[in-house]
DNA sequence: CCCCTTATTGCAAATGATTTGCAGATAGAC
DNA sequence: GTCTATCTGCAAATCATTTGCAATAAGGGG
């Protein structure tokens, strides 16, 4: 589970899942889904909005949802704009990325090298369930040549 | 260099750190490095602005001047809000947090444990001038007995 | 296949952090 | 003290995200 797989699932298993929890089974949920499916990289609700014919507002209270129930995992990279995944059937989706603060090109990182210091940490300071957030960045390769 | 300290600076100092880089040495700007050195921890500008009797919208120009400056560094603990501490002295103010994820409570960490993965990361992929932004989060004690 | 109830959507307005335009205030050089 | 460019205060603008509400549609029951 180290490493991030990217299972291209199909859509009925989506909608399975999706039919799980939720109420109803919308339009506007299987095709945001069918948009996550396709990228391999965090979207934001704008990225995906431009995809769709649904409001924004749809969006977020969509992938709100989603994230509610395991199906989307949302990442924060700083520039105030929420980025969100796909994530497989019991993939917790901790992983990490690469970002390149020119052109915000993402690489996707699978191992994590922080659960070991979790443990430490929370002992440490007597805090319970501890999890981190770890985000890189730098200049991608096509960036460099400035 | 590992460990984050306190070095409580004394405002003389700050202030002639200020003269190097800005134009001019202001009220605001002064009763803002006052705040931002008696705490302990990374501040939201309104939070500084709670404590001083100037706008908030100087409050925010100056936090983007002492930034860029590097007289402060700037945190964000993913909950769409800024934090600020006051930076040392040729400290980059690189290392982590431990946040609460209930009452806030943060707690600072001295020691940073991804440089090594920086290298190779940044090898890996191709990429320059790598850094990453870590930070992690849990439980404190106090809130553990709900 | 239609109906009915309730969840969901679209639209517009609200929110909250942060930024910006502009006219009046003020550091600091002379 | 004067003068001028740099600040500040205030109000309005932005941007991501949320929310109220009436209209719409999903899907269980007949």
């Amino acid at each position: 589970m180290a490493t991030h797989t990217h299972p291209r699932q199909n859509l009925a298993d989506l909608t399975a899942r999706l039919r799980q929890h939720a109420q109803r089974i919308t339009g506007p949920r299987q095709l945001i889904l069918e948009v996550l499916r396709r990228e391999d990289h965090p979207l934001t609700a704008r990225q995906i909005h431009g995809q769709l014919d649904c409001d924004l507002a749809t969006v977020y209270r969509s992938l709100r949802l989603l994230e509610e129930m395991a199906m989307v995992k949302r990442f924060d990279f700083g520039d105030g704009t929420a980025r969100f995944e796909l994530l497989g059937q019991n993939d917790d989706g901790h992983h990490h990325h690469l970002v390149c603060r020119e052109c915000t090109t993402v690489v996707e990182i699978g191992e994590c090298f922080s659960e070991v210091f979790e443990q430490r940490i929370a002992r440490e300071h007597g805090f319970a369930d501890v999890s981190h957030r770890l985000e890189f960045f730098g200049l991608c390769p096509d960036c460099q040549t400035t």
